[in-house]
DNA sequence: ATAAAAATCCGGGAAAGCAGGTAGTTGAAA
DNA sequence: TTTCAACTACCTGCTTTCCCGGATTTTTAT
């Protein structure tokens, strides 16, 4: 096999980020750094007129969240791999990011070593995290062992407005759908998430972090 | 006056930051940055005998906590300027921050430009934000003005019950109360947030840690 | 092309919530 | 002591949600 450079990207809003970041990878000599970007769209952007191996991707961006960036991205270009990197430690969101495609995820304490490491691993396809991630996934916990519901874009919508504190047929007149589709999607998501009133789906979501 | 380097420390406890931090500091000449630490009780240390004139500070760091910590730096040595440096836009931290002795706050997306700006005027006495925290501070959003409603500690209670899903005759029975009366507490609690159904309830007091 | 998933729409009935009150009892602070 | 906040309880009328059950069309993926 050829051993061209990796070819690395970033998405993150911080700058200090993609600082440490670049600063961490320079020790790594077979990684070349193909671009830093800010916004999820700024990414996309490049990625339809580059190649990129790896990604490294942050979760709470400005315009999108990482879940569905992942997602876009794994559709644009199902060979780039993506690693999620993140201050959020719950399981719940890792769980996400390698339900979208993700091939790993790193915290954000990451060390020089665990980084490069995890790139290399994430390049051979293995599935890969960080320390402190794997200690995470390593102990279960009650609440987070259920998973987390796979929403439709209209049912995350329509969350949404239910957060919002909007009733059925105001959602419905803002979206200029019948309340009865409103009242369908409400009742898909009360299932998903195994609750059964909008009290309980509204804070399962909350903390979560799909609202 | 003599113009020594500035002698700056870091308290981060991702590596990232701290490289990224150095790196951004690198265009500022005057400032030498004494030292960097993963750890509160490792800065604390430090900070017994040498000296530091300005110290960047994590608000979320694995042994203390960031209000905690500023404290007591500023009771070990009053002198030394904090600037507080975390991810939470919070208005009630930047508060807290401040009250506790800090002399600014940033976001941890700020640009290098920023950074060292704010580090010369805090230098200088002044209280500073990077322009990220100046705009939450100069537009308080409506959810942030009206501040935290006052729960008394049946209502509290009683929040709970409804977040986990439960009806008001369930929660009724459950603490040996009648259904109007949790429905008078569910009406006020209501009031108190000013909203006007359950989920919107329910999303203010997830939100606000209340849950 | 075909299957699967998502999005749209519908009815009816039971249950709960919402909004607007009023009002007695208690316990602590002024 | 009286005053006030909290907790308790009640009423009426109306709206909305919740829970069954379906159905059709459009989009997406294989």
């Amino acid at each position: 096999m050829l051993e061209h450079k990796v070819k690395l990207a970033i998405v993150d809003d911080h700058l200090i980020v993609l600082e440490g970041l670049q600063k961490l990878l320079t020790s790594a000599g077979d990684i070349e750094i193909a671009g830093s970007f800010t916004t999820g769209a700024a990414f996309i952007d490049f990625l339809k007129s580059n190649t990129v191996h790896i990604v490294l991707l942050d979760i709470t961006l400005p315009d999108v969240n990482g879940m569905d960036l992942c997602r876009d991205i794994k559709k644009l270009s199902p060979d780039t791999h993506v690693l999620g990197l993140s201050n959020h430690s719950e399981r719940s969101m890792i769980v996400q990011m390698l339900h979208n495609g993700a091939t790993g995820y790193l915290l954000k304490n990451v060390s020089a070593e665990e980084l490069t490491q995890c790139i290399h691993e994430a390049l051979n396809g293995q599935v890969t995290f960080s320390k402190a991630v794997r200690e995470i996934m390593a102990r279960p916990s009650m609440t987070e062992l259920k998973g987390v519901p796979q929403l439709t874009k209209r049912e995350k919508e329509i969350l949404k407005f239910i957060a919002d504190g909007k009733t059925t047929s105001a959602i419905a007149a803002e979206l200029f759908l019948s309340p009865l589709t409103v009242e369908t999607h409400r009742k898909n998501l009360m299932q998903k998430f195994e609750v059964k009133n909008v009290a309980a789906l509204i804070k399962e979501a909350v903390q979560r972090h799909m609202i």
